[in-house]
DNA sequence: AATACGTGGGA
DNA sequence: TTCCCAAGTAT
């Protein structure tokens, strides 16, 4: 018997430990775990876990979303934050039908190029999916990678080459392991290797963790500090489609003036919503969710 | 590379 | 109450 690997001493772990989430059963497809992978992007699993359901429940497959608008994809798309994505899962399942024949495609190249898709997402899909042998890097792997291997207390805030070829090397030669381990990598950092109060008592590879051995450092000095968000023009793009959302097609743009007080910010505000493809101005006076209703308004 | 992009819950 | 953030992507 050889010493147990980094990966097979994680896998292990996720095997006895992983949490019961309904995108790991093996009734999810590809078109399931795709949409998984896009509704947990910068958003918590507890909010995901009933919008995935509700969505799966009413488009089980990319062709009858692509059979429906944007602006119910952007209803049911909730509160779960940055619509944006739903309106590109659309624009996802739309490209899905056209280009790959309603099957979610099971190559990175492929994957790449649909909306909404990055680096990550691209090869989620492809490794939990197709149990293709891809490093599936997140902000959890790359925080377990930095600290278990380099020993350092925190990633860099983005995904660079140098982290896939990082946890690549760390990964099994057979594909469904390497699959298997990547989630367990992501399922460590999740609820083990945290970001504010690692749980090392309870890691699989403590005993081996170059930043446990080198006694925890704690992260550089200080970082800057985005700018809040009561005030920006994030809040007031959520306030104006809050009021689009819950409206019925075109909304007259007095009822939406009521939402900010600013003219300029709110006008910013609603602009870049009409640019990011949520909105659509009808007619000189009323901006709608876009496909809200009849693609040529009636006028009289 | 730095910044914009939502939301709600926990410490 | 304030702060930090939670499976990123696009520009």
């Amino acid at each position: 018997m050889t010493e147990p690997t980094f990966a097979g001493r994680v896998s292990r772990w996720y095997e006895q430990h992983a949490r019961d989430l309904p995108w790991r059963r093996p009734e999810a497809d590809p078109w399931a775990i795709l949409v998984s992978e896009v509704m947990l992007q910068q958003t918590p699993v507890a909010r995901v876990v009933p919008a995935w359901q509700a969505w799966l429940e009413r488009w089980p497959t990319p062709a009858a979303l692509a059979g429906s608008s944007p602006a119910e994809a952007i209803r049911m798309w909730g509160r779960l934050g940055y619509p944006r994505r739903a309106v590109r899962l659309h624009e996802c399942a739309v490209a899905i039908v056209e280009r790959h024949g309603g099957a979610v495609p099971d190559r990175l190249e492929q994957l790449l190029a649909l909306p909404g898709v990055g680096t990550y997402t691209a090869r989620a899909v492809a490794a939990f999916a197709y149990g293709q042998r891809h490093p599936v890097v997140d902000t959890n792997v790359r925080r377990v990678v930095c600290r278990a291997v380099a020993g350092e207390p925190d990633a860099g805030p983005t995904t660079r080459p140098a982290d896939l070829v990082a946890t690549e090397e760390l990964l099994p030669a057979e594909p469904a392991a390497a699959a298997l381990a990547s989630a367990a990598f992501m399922e460590l950092g999740a609820v083990v290797c945290t970001a504010r109060a690692p749980r090392c008592g309870v890691c699989p590879v403590e005993s081996t963790c170059a930043w446990r051995a080198s006694g925890r450092p704690a992260p550089a000095g200080p970082t800057r500090r985005p700018q809040r968000y009561a005030g920006t023009d994030r809040q007031v793009r959520g306030l104006l489609l809050g009021v689009l959302r819950e409206a019925s097609g075109p909304v007259p743009h007095q009822r939406l003036d009521q939402v900010w007080a600013d003219d300029v910010q709110r006008a910013r505000a609603l602009a870049g919503l009409v640019d990011d493809g949520l909105v659509e101005p009808i007619g000189a006076t009323s901006f709608r969710l876009v496909g809200d209703g009849p693609a040529v308004p009636v006028t009289g």
